[in-house]
DNA sequence: CTGAAAGCGCTTACAG
DNA sequence: CTGAAAGCGCTTACAG
């Protein structure tokens, strides 16, 4: 049998209510009486019930974090930083793991108001189709983070997705490269449009023509990135760059690369989006932008805290701008560089 | 304002109490009723709260996770298994960061006891000092996963380390190898002791001595296997081979390894424990030790759904054999070749 | 400053 | 088969 308040308050002589208050340090108690309470709770080790409390009070102290996909390392650095913030302010975190599915997303929304999550930090798979409306009708504090949503405006945490893109490609374009092949996230997340429209506005500022069999569009997996890039490279005229639109479908794209014995930046260069820090050291050739995903995750936890604290603040939106990190100048293959 | 039981029922024509049979699925239902409330259900777009639900009950149907590194790969790779379990049972779940520190390892079992967590999985940092027996005593079923516990018999699922390790070593060995650095964990942790216990075995069993100057036992974190194998390659007479402890440490030690413009195999050679699927692609010269972690994830959530419906049951152990991928032949430096 | 009591939204014996 | 009522462990007005 768990030790209950009523069993403190028996210990030390008072009623539940006054252990209620010195346990929530609420002002109005005798130091004495406090002291006392004090120390049946060590002799007991008592612990509150949460479930309770949260019960009672209305209010919980879980916030929920329901990510697209829990083996991406962007979004575990996310997690790790609403984690810290969280902890911080005593906070716990129910996880969850929409896996870039709309449904799974809903009935993990719908576990949050079962659980009366205090708030819900999430990353939409769909711009339109998302569940933050049921979060937002039923009053439960909301931050977008990574995507943006159009159904209903929250706060968002984001990156400048189509200037960064759109630098990746002009730094190729610099460099001679016509032929660039892009792997990009499905157009309806907003990390998969807004790449695509930095690189349709490389192209275009470049008068480039935008190629439909250059553009592969899909899951932002390994698994699609490693595909699309066979793809690319199977052309009858291949790319002589490639533009992966984020980390795992970077490690894909590399992947095929490799397996053809190809040498970055010689025969082939590459950009891409969301460096994962080790990944300089195994590939110094890569051009990246780098997202500060740590303090967009803490970003994102701030503004939730702030919107549980005050729900009537109006949502506002942050921008983080990516740092395009330039490793080593890409080269490109000599019978493409003339052209 | 939620939508509550009362609501439903007074909707309905009914009890809350029949209101709660239904959802339920209780029997003793008339099809009649049981139809009514569903459509009052529907209408009202009824969420049972599961906070009064879990305080009413006793139990809960959340599934505490602690583990070491949320950026460890071969744990999200473990949270996403029990997330497939959990899901498929109807369970949610609190995932923990605990960062390999016992103190805020303990805190979050506080959390679990206070969240009453159905069942806890979690990876101790540490053999003895661990909080495991906290949850026992609270009746609170556990396993651990990826650590052994010597304080408190529970279930565990857990690989074959000194094995794994004594092959990865007798490979570099069987090549010529005699002098290899050795980057592991801490032996506090079953991964790091078990690890460095296989290191010492393949020695032995080869009349080789084991050199202090050669092994750096710490966190098992890229930083650490970074500073660890500066170390190691900065020796007069540096090792001709290098064995990684885990994933991080592997990455780390690789970046060492890269920023010397060092060639794997021919100039170093690398056994590495935990591989992450990519890494093949990447560095097809690694050998590594693989665990199946999926496996063992799903393993961890089975074991914790079984004691749940059978707290009685007496703790099992289940041990996993890593596969040793050897993908290239494990070349040395011709001039420590003849040693 | 302190306590008795109501009540958060459910589940579950207990009657009927 | 169905409902009235107790109660899970807290918090919080309301008295005193």
């Amino acid at each position: 049998m768990p030790v209950t308040l009523e069993d403190v308050a028996r210990r030390a002589g008072v009623s539940i209510a006054t252990v209620s208050r010195v346990l929530a340090d609420k002002p109005h108690v005798r130091p004495a009486l406090r002291e006392r309470v004090m120390v049946a709770v060590r002799e007991l080790n008592f612990r509150p019930n949460r479930v309770a409390r949260t019960l009672r009070a209305q209010q919980s102290q879980v916030i929920g974090l329901i990510i697209s996909d829990i083996q991406n390392p962007f979004f575990t650095s996310l997690v790790r930083a609403v984690e810290d913030v969280a902890h911080e302010h005593q906070y716990s975190f129910l996880l969850c793991n929409a896996d870039e599915d709309p449904d799974k997303e809903a009935r993990y929304v719908d576990l949050m108001l079962a659980e009366h999550a205090a708030g819900v930090i999430l990353s939409p798979a769909h711009e339109e189709e998302n569940a933050c409306a049921d979060l937002v009708d039923a009053g439960v504090p909301v931050v977008a983070i990574d995507r943006r949503t159009r159904n209903i405006a929250v706060d968002t945490v984001i990156v400048d997705n189509v200037s960064a893109a759109q630098m990746l490609i002009e730094h190729l374009i610099g460099h001679g490269h016509r032929r660039i092949g892009a792997i990009i996230g499905a157009p309806a997340a907003t990390t998969g449009f807004e790449r695509f429209e930095g690189y349709r506005r490389a192209l275009a500022a470049h008068q480039l023509p935008l190629l439909e069999e250059l553009l592969h569009t899909g899951q932002p997996t390994k698994e699609f990135g490693y595909t699309a890039a066979n793809l690319l490279l199977d052309l009858p005229s291949p790319p002589t760059a490639l533009f992966a639109g984020n980390n795992l479908m970077t490690i894909g794209a590399l992947r095929a690369i490799f397996e053809r014995g190809l040498n970055i930046p010689n025969d082939i260069a590459v950009v891409a989006f969301d460096d994962m820090e080790w990944m300089f050291a195994m590939h110094p050739a890569l051009t990246v932008a780098a997202q500060p995903t740590y303090d967009m995750g803490q970003k994102a936890a701030e503004l939730l805290l702030a919107r549980i604290a005050d729900p009537e603040r109006a949502p506002s939106e942050v921008i983080f701008t990516p740092t395009i990190q330039i490793r080593e100048s890409c080269g490109c293959q000599s019978n493409h560089k003339s052209l």
